[in-house]
DNA sequence: ATGTCAACGTGGACGATGTCCACATAGGAA
DNA sequence: TTCCTATGTGGACATCGTCCACGTTGACAT
């Protein structure tokens, strides 16, 4: 609750203190509870002060979005730190696809209502490479996806024939898992059992680029 | 648009009017557009009689959730309608979870509106079992889900040690590409590139299902 | 047939929200 | 010093969810 009092007319930087006050809404209550009154409250404004600085509503959630997904990626690099020295390259590649969905489930696990407000938002998964998505490492969660994807086939862990479109593949699995993890039958599981599950899905996303199609393909028009 | 006038003082079935006007609202616009006061005006009834048969908003969205489920569990026992004569069991089993995943894809990219209302609101994925959320054909899409993948172990396609927990990992990563389908980066892709993607993607959760894990188990605490 | 009662709708109100318009003010550029 | 533009203010409006008190009605027991 940061109830700000201002002297002068200025305020300084509204723009950023909307901004903040936007994500601690989100923190605790998801894209909903980003009320722009409530904002410009926080921010010892008056309402109509944030349409100078975001178009509306919808513009501020935005923003805030952005932010998170910043943060995102910043739980993925986090992740990659955390992970164990690799022995062979292989197993670094393999690694550091581990920590990206590693740290996308654990951001979702440990701030559900940052987490929707990054992602289940419209057209919150549109400019994927917006400078605005990136952490602190200067990279936005779908580049890190990326580069990690890329990194399994230069280390020869997955066919180069895999490669394209593999990214909606790994992300579709991990987001669909949070999900599930935030407000889904897997909300009440303890902590140990959905990480569990979380490696099984990297497991299979994985495994799902090693293997080939093989026998007869599947007949479907 | 369904401005029904009515000439009794009593309606005669007002919650299923209700009901329909929600599902009309989500159709087009999501759940967000599930705004109890249309609703009654559509019902040609003033705001308040809602509450005579729905505790609150909130209740009519987890109503209309229920029902849009009910068709997606239709959607998937089309699909699986659909599917050419299999030549074995193993084919049968393999094609009931393709069915499955591909009335769920579907679903999803018709009625996006609907689809979210169904699986985007606050605990639809809880009562996964619950009678309101069958189809036509009495069954729930998770218990379709799960009695597909029963069938895949019965089947001897999967292995019986992979069957715990599989149902959220396929749920994951179908899930997953929905959204992404919905409002994601996939949304302007041709119908063809996105159903191809679909059908990766349960091949993955096949693919991933049959391998078992292998050398050695990723390490991590 | 009549009277009673609970289910059902109505009417009016309240506080909250997003957004619009006209106005005030400040602080740097000219 | 003057003036312009970016920034806040004030007040208003429509809409929404929800509450409370009040009519209305049909079914059912007498």
């Amino acid at each position: 609750m940061s109830v700000a009092t201002r002297t002068t007319f200025r305020h300084g930087d509204l723009r950023a203190a909307l901004l903040r006050a936007g994500i601690e809404l989100a923190s605790s209550g998801g894209p909903d509870a980003v009320v722009l009154r409530e904002a410009t409250r926080r921010a010892g404004v008056v309402p109509n002060a944030a349409y100078r600085h975001f178009a509306d509503r919808a513009a501020l959630l935005e923003a805030v979005s952005n932010v998170a997904q910043g943060y995102v990626a910043d739980a993925m690099e986090e992740a990659l730190a955390a992970s164990p020295e690799p022995s062979s390259s292989q197993d670094a590649a393999r690694a550091r696809l581990r920590a990206v969905g590693t740290g996308y489930l654990t951001f979702a696990r440990r701030s559900p209502g940052l987490f929707r407000a990054a992602f289940s938002v419209p057209a919150a998964l549109t400019g994927k490479d917006d400078a605005e998505k990136a952490g602190r490492g200067g990279r936005t969660p779908f580049q890190l996806l990326t580069a990690a994807l890329d990194a399994l086939v230069d280390a020869g862990v997955m066919p180069e024939a895999n490669r394209p479109g593999a990214e909606f593949l790994a992300w579709s699995a991990v987001h669909g898992l949070a999900m599930l993890a935030i407000d889904g039958p897997l909300r009440e599981m303890p902590e140990d059992v959905t990480s569990r599950l979380g490696q099984r899905v990297i497991d299979m996303v994985e495994h799902g680029f090693e293997v080939p199609p093989r026998g007869s393909p599947a007949p479907h028009p």
